[in-house]
RNA sequence: GGCGGUGUGCCCGAGUGGCCAAAGGGAGCAGACUGUAAAUCUGCCGGCUCAGCCUUCCCAGGUUCGAAUCCUGGCGCCGCCA
């Protein structure tokens, strides 16, 4: 059996870590309980997120002990971002996204068995705590000296903006946390993104402090970069996030379809829980048959299908298939049909408009300006066909089962049509 | 509080009275090529009832036949001084 360590550090999940030979021995010498923490700061996870989750998932199966740590104190502080002060979030609203966020997060870890995982709240121990519990019990372990020497508040310190009391007192409330766990749990890891390791150590050294018995560690995973150098997890619309109504797992599947052949072999060992042998396989076909995009296929799926479910992803496979058809729309049966353009955009009208209308009332483009520029470029179709004329208007005959037409701009960009059945009697 | 500077389209940035819907770059979009990839080349890139018209250059007034460009007031940002 492979050491947990040695497969983190083959996937490339390994950027920092506080004693890696120390880790390694913990690891071996019998289950550890470990955490990572997520802040309430938006309704849903995103695929950053998705690295820790997925990675906790891994050491789980590894024999150890999860603790989900959904932030419902540290959220409504802010961790302190490099560039710019955060806007707090009323209390009411961070409370409904914990609930979300765990609703997320628990489907992706196992809570039965020997290694069960367990949920916790950090405003559990911290909305009791009275300002000067905090100052004298914990703040008395912090030294300003160190705290500003942590990459984001320095940076917040250099600049002109300067950086709030509310943020600058975050990592005393991480560390507080891992505090916290380690004398309920026994939680002696803690992991995250390598942006938070002034967080991690935070921690790690608060408990170095008040228990000098203690052997505990700190574990960071690199930041994704891609191959382009643009941000990992962001498409033209945006964030990818998990939350189904907030990127649609049509929206994800496609996500992980249309990767960068370059960023495969990266992608496959963060996120796929394939064998070593499989994976390499895959990078294999990447190199060998890059039109069959073997790797991107077998990850959106498996990825598709552990976020949203089997059902889902059957049904966005199918849709994508059909909506990238050649040219086999006229074939599709309706149910089919309706299924695929259930995961685009869609518009529903009385009567049939000029072609130019319907693109910018679908948002496939953001004015009529832009539509008629799109179809004066030949970059817009009706039913797979290019519309050739800038004032076409689409004949009762192109409506797919008398009521559907896909409109497509460009290569990737699809919607739907729909026309209302007419009045009855 | 004082003095000086600055505010242009998604971003950066040129433009100091008409030839300005506004140079150039970036981002983005489309086409060719393809594999729903990357790279490259070409075109587009305020809106509209599109060979024309309408609304833009921080905001509000003003000068002028005509203002992104000049004047007055306001607001924001930056720098130096207190």
């Amino acid at each position: 059996m492979t050491d947990i360590v040695d497969e983190l550090r083959w996937r490339g999940l390994l950027a920092l870590s506080t004693d890696e030979d120390a880790l390694r021995k913990a690891f071996a010498d019998g289950p550890v309980t470990f955490y990572c923490g997520f802040d309430p700061t938006a309704p849903s996870l995103h695929l950053g997120n998705l690295v820790q989750i997925l990675t906790m998932r891994r050491i789980q199966r590894a024999g150890h002990r999860p603790l989900g740590l959904v932030g419902g104190a540290t959220g409504l502080i802010g961790d302190p971002k490099p560039d710019a002060e955060r806007t707090l979030n009323a209390p009411d609203v961070v409370a409904g996204w914990v609930g979300r966020l765990r609703a997320q997060i628990e489907p992706l870890l196992d809570f039965e068995g020997p290694y069960a995982a367990r949920m916790v709240n950090n405003l559990d121990w911290t909305a009791g705590l009275t300002a000067i519990e905090f100052l004298r019990d914990v703040g008395q372990h912090f030294r300003v000296n160190k705290m500003i020497a942590k990459e984001a508040v320095s940076r917040r310190l250099n600049s002109d903006m300067g950086i709030g009391y509310t943020e600058f007192s975050y990592q005393i409330l991480q560390g507080m946390d891992y505090l916290e766990l380690y004398r309920r749990y026994g939680c002696t890891l803690q992991t995250g993104g390598s942006d938070q390791w002034g967080n991690l150590t935070a921690g790690t050294e608060l408990i170095h402090k008040v228990e000098p018995d203690a052997v505990v560690h700190a574990l960071a995973t690199p930041l994704i970069v891609k191959a382009d150098g643009t941000k990992f997890g962001k498409t033209e619309a945006g964030t990818v996030w998990l939350d189904p109504e907030l990127t649609s797992p049509y929206g994800f599947y496609q996500f992980w379809l249309n990767a960068d052949d370059r960023d495969m072999p990266q992608y496959l060992r963060i996120f796929s829980f394939r064998s070593r042998g499989e994976i390499e396989e895959l990078e294999r076909q990447t190199e060998e048959r890059p039109q069959a995009r073997a790797a991107q296929r077998a990850l959106a799926e498996e990825l598709t299908t552990l976020v949203h479910g089997a059902e889902q992803c059957a049904a966005v496979v199918a849709a994508s298939r059909a909506l990238f058809g050649q040219g086999e729309l006229a074939g599709l049966d309706e149910a089919t049909l309706r299924a695929a353009l259930a995961e685009v955009p869609h518009v529903r009208v009385a009567e049939l408009g000029p072609v130019v209308e319907l693109l910018a009332e679908v948002g496939l483009a953001p004015s009529r300006s832009a539509a008629r520029r799109t179809v004066k470029e030949g970059g817009a179709y009706v039913n797979n066909v290019k519309v050739a004329a800038e004032d076409a208007v689409p004949a009762p005959a192109d409506l797919l089962h008398g009521r559907w037409l896909v409109l497509r701009r460009g290569k990737r960009n699809l919607a739907a049509v729909e026309l209302a059945a007419p009045e009855a009697g």
